[in-house]
DNA sequence: TAAAAATACGAACGGTCGTGCTAAAAATCA
DNA sequence: TGATTTTTAGCACGACCGTTCGTATTTTTA
């Protein structure tokens, strides 16, 4: 690897834990090239605008959710323990120590929800992507005959999401210590609701 | 009311809605000024910092969530029906003309969660005692008969607040048709889940 | 209507923001 | 090694940030 790709790393994976204590808007040129031992110009020379850096950030975060949730999540059997799986892993992805300043995409979602751009339009696609992934987690439970067959997938998948952001909250803003009991106990209930 | 108080408000009224487009931090005094046709410095005179100023505009956000929200659903009868209405007026909240920006402590609680500082404490005291309101309306259903008598209350509560969550989430960044359909029925479920 | 008090303005402060340049330094290749 | 390309630094820019201060204008009170 070139020492060009390197120092761009470097200041990728920074960048992305600044974002996520932040915001993406909270990532600047001058700080980030301090903390590096950069000067701000060589910094920006890896970068043609903010706005790609912004993104790289968000399409590092996507690296590590892959590596960290979705990957892991594939290695369980299809259907039920597959979801639950997704769905553990995805709730630590929250505390995870590479992610000290919470969930970077929800972050973002509040940040970028007004604005439009490209910024915007990829975290769009990455969540559409993770519903659709879940969504289709959920089906195959149906399919293994995990859960009823009449079920709304995309609505469990819908309310699986919503599990996801209220932990956060009650965790990140509250430091509520029983966030994660409450996730859990809530999607045992949200499966108990649809099996048999 | 004397001059100084109705400029007061009307600075207050303007930032609020800035605050839920961009953010608390996206309130800016010159842009504010320029807005309102005041000058930065006879703005800022009206409060003592740029603290206070954001402090004032969750107040005013608290204000109104209590006019539009709270008030009206105590108007409902104790228990479900309360509940029902409770939720009803929550999830409506976001997509109200007074907040073309979407919920304003949905937006703050992510920009504040990594800071500490008066404000952070005023928005988590808020929301705590909006938890516990919730709280009570499920314990009312409890009293009332409409819900077990063995259901955990603050579990259910915030299950509740789970889904408008979710449903600011996917109606704001995912801009889902469909996200207030989805909300309804999740808590319809989750009612059904506590019933007889 | 005159005096007192409240309110608003204009200019300036030291900072930081993102972003151009040009030139030096370092890494890579022949 | 020397030549070439890549990477970094230095400096400057215009714009905006929150904040202070002295002064002018307007409102309120007597």
């Amino acid at each position: 690897m070139s020492k060009g790709a390197e120092t761009r790393e470097r200041i990728i994976d920074r960048a992305y834990m600044v974002a996520g204590r932040l915001g993406i808007e909270g990532v600047t040129i001058g700080a980030l090239a301090d903390e590096l031992n950069l000067s701000k110009s060589g910094l920006f020379a890896h970068f043609g605008s903010k706005e790609d850096l912004q993104l790289e950030v968000l399409k590092e975060g996507e690296r590590r959710f892959q590596e960290i949730v979705i990957k892991p999540a594939l290695k369980a059997p299809r259907g039920l323990p597959r979801l639950k799986k997704l769905f553990e892993l995805w709730v630590d992805w929250d505390s995870n120590p590479r992610n000290p300043g919470g969930c970077i995409f929800i972050t973002a979602s509040v940040e970028l929800d007004d604005r439009e751009g490209r910024t915007r339009d990829y975290l769009v696609a990455t969540q559409r992507n993770l519903l659709s992934f879940m969504t289709g987690a959920v089906r195959l439970c149906v399919e293994a005959g995990h859960f009823r067959p009449d079920i709304d997938c995309e609505q469990f998948a819908h309310e699986a999401y919503g599990l996801v952001l209220s932990h956060n909250h009650f965790k990140r803003l509250l430091r509520d210590p029983n966030a994660e009991k409450h996730a859990s106990k809530a999607f045992e209930r949200l499966v108990r609701s649809v099996q048999r």
